[in-house]
DNA sequence: TGCTGCAATGCACAGCTGTGCAAGCGCTTG
DNA sequence: CAAGCGCTTGCACAGCTGTGCATTGCAGCA
């Protein structure tokens, strides 16, 4: 029996499968459910016999202070949502992990809302993640509507979209059309004229963004494009748009792809049509995952760093949490050209940031 | 001044920049705080009228229920966790997505603790989801210690493990022994003896069943393996084993990778050393990422497929939902072969569930 | 010895929801 | 017309924590 001072009722520890509350812990302990709570915050008065005395309680009967009372009470979560579709592929793989990460780094959980981009589905995401009391939202896929802003602004819940310009928050995007510009100006630099441009039927404002700098740098410079697209931005996308150009009786001399996966495809393309990369034909992709750097590869590419984009984001969350009525803030990351053996433009030290 | 009738305090609905409440519902709706309770309650009993007076009021408030409070109250949260390491790289990142797809179709709301594979990492992630009422756990990665599978049975949190053998919970892996020894026969039964076999010093269980089912039907075959190890289970690993295997004066006719990403490496380095897949190196590969589809690689491989995975692993949840006390169950799924351009077999049409 | 001050501790409330219970109300039926 | 019944609705409690406030106990000091 082990006789306690069991006062009414609710003795069994695991009484309908209810986990260890503090006030388990409190009675093993021999104190207040009080004591308990301040055991477990830090800087709080309590004497270091009871503290002691406490934590074997806990460590005995597993007790793990409850986040969602805890929450309730302070009214946060320590939760930050992600918003993203198709994680699993490509650049946004990586973004995902560095994120999940760096929030996790900074003492937050991290929820991961793999879903569509529909409107509807977005909205559904962002009621879950209202409904738990998230921190914060990052988005790093698709278009939210205007009502989407405007329900987190009244719910006070800091939102920060990667990867497009979005007025009505706290944006990170990286300076694609800088990128592509340069790529064409590279091009027309080592003499090329006849220029091909991969992009997708996605209409992603990151992709757009990518092809018409390149158009319209291409056309300024007086060079001739030829645009295919691919149905999706991946790999297969990469094929159709490869097929299109390089099938064709006019075939460019350099093609700048607006994804390095549709670059893998335009490559891979190219060679079973027997042409070989650079000498018949320069490739240059965008973002620098992993696979760039594959000898099957060796793509000339435009760098995105997911480690500083998360760390940015991260910094962003700091920011709005100490400042939250600022005006939303935009900041717009340069993309450093990575040469490999795809593309070796004419004079590589003069380009910013180029590594090997 | 719009006179309700505001009782005492706190009629700001933005006061302090708390969220929403039911309380703020229930004054504009004119009715009591359960009414507003019951309205978002399916099945509970609200008139037509009261519940579209109180649905207009929270949309006009933009009020979303509290799911911490209704959490604390039905002492389960939605969430469930995802335990990962590295979830950008090969497999784990299709089987990380498929699994947060399928969680929240089910309605739970997917945590992705992305972090190392030391006992206290895995530990520090447990705290954290058993702090905030997590209703399950899934391992993709990392051997948690004993005290880990006890700290969960004492708070009641079902736990599954995939892609490992695991005594003490729920588990589901893939019959990659079954594969590894197809692959030795169906090398053998093609006439070859020099066998490779390129793993990886990781350690992991996964990893090591692989290897040891290789060498183990090798030997019994009468074949010659011979073994080479990359650091890691990855392209660069599969470069490593790659150099060790093809540049030795015994250069084998075929090798079986426990990973295709080590199989890509393999293969690129072979194809630098001059070599033709599969007339001169026959090389398969496991998982079936879709890298191995590429017109680059064209790889033979067992396939994993992460929506099986996934789906399983939600059913096993839904299971100990309803029979908590159950004895550890154990799936083990199959690996069909996909044949492509790197190795066919003899017979194709003779193996298990072999595609194009 | 007696007083002052500080550390420690318990009480009670707030934070938001779901739901059992009882009461109110309108409608149907004999 | 009266009784009874079923649908609604409000009250109050439970669920778990953090913390302000008051109280207690002890130590230090005059």
């Amino acid at each position: 029996m082990t006789a306690d001072k069991n006062s009414t009722t609710g003795d069994k520890i695991s009484d309908k499968l209810r986990s260890v509350s503090a006030l388990h812990v409190a009675r093993q302990a021999g104190v207040s459910r009080s004591a308990v709570s301040r055991a477990f915050t830090p800087g709080a008065s309590v004497a270091t016999e009871t503290r002691e005395k406490i934590m074997r309680a806990a460590e005995e009967l597993g007790y793990q202070v409850n986040d969602l009372a805890r929450g309730l009470l302070a009214n946060q979560s320590r939760l930050v949502g992600l918003v993203v579709t198709k994680p699993e592929v490509g650049f946004r793989a990586h973004l995902a992990a560095a994120l999940t990460k760096a929030l996790i780094h900074r003492g937050n959980v991290p929820v991961m809302i793999n879903t569509g981009q529909t409107e509807q589905e977005l909205i559904s995401a962002q009621k879950t993640l209202l409904g738990h009391r998230a921190e914060a939202t990052i988005i790093l896929s698709g278009s939210p509507p205007s009502s989407f802003f405007e329900l987190a602004r009244r719910n006070g819940q800091p939102l920060v979209v990667i990867g497009r310009s979005e007025p009505e928050a706290d944006h990170i995007q990286t300076d694609g059309g800088a990128a592509a510009k340069l790529a064409a100006a590279m091009f027309v630099a080592r003499g090329m004229t006849k220029l091909g441009l991969a992009g997708s039927l996605s209409g992603t404002p990151t992709i757009t963004e990518r092809e018409d700098a390149f158009r319209a740098e291409a056309a300024r410079l007086g060079a001739e494009v030829v645009i295919a697209r691919g149905r999706d931005t991946d790999y297969a996308g990469g094929l159709q748009a490869g097929r299109a150009l390089i099938d064709g009786q006019s075939r460019p001399q350099a093609i700048f792809c607006v994804n390095d996966l549709i670059a893998f495809g335009v490559m891979d393309h190219a060679r079973q049509a027997g042409l070989d990369i650079p000498s018949d034909l320069c490739v240059v992709g965008f973002d620098d995952v992993p696979e760039a750097g594959w000898l099957a590869y060796r793509l000339t590419t435009f760098r995105q760093d997911p480690e500083t984009m998360a760390a940015r984001a991260v910094a962003l969350l700091d920011l709005r949490q100490r400042e939250p009525d600022l005006a939303p803030i935009r900041q717009r990351l340069s993309v450093p050209l990575v040469v490999r053996g795809s593309f070796v433009p004419h004079h590589a030290g003069r380009f910013p940031d180029s590594s090997s």
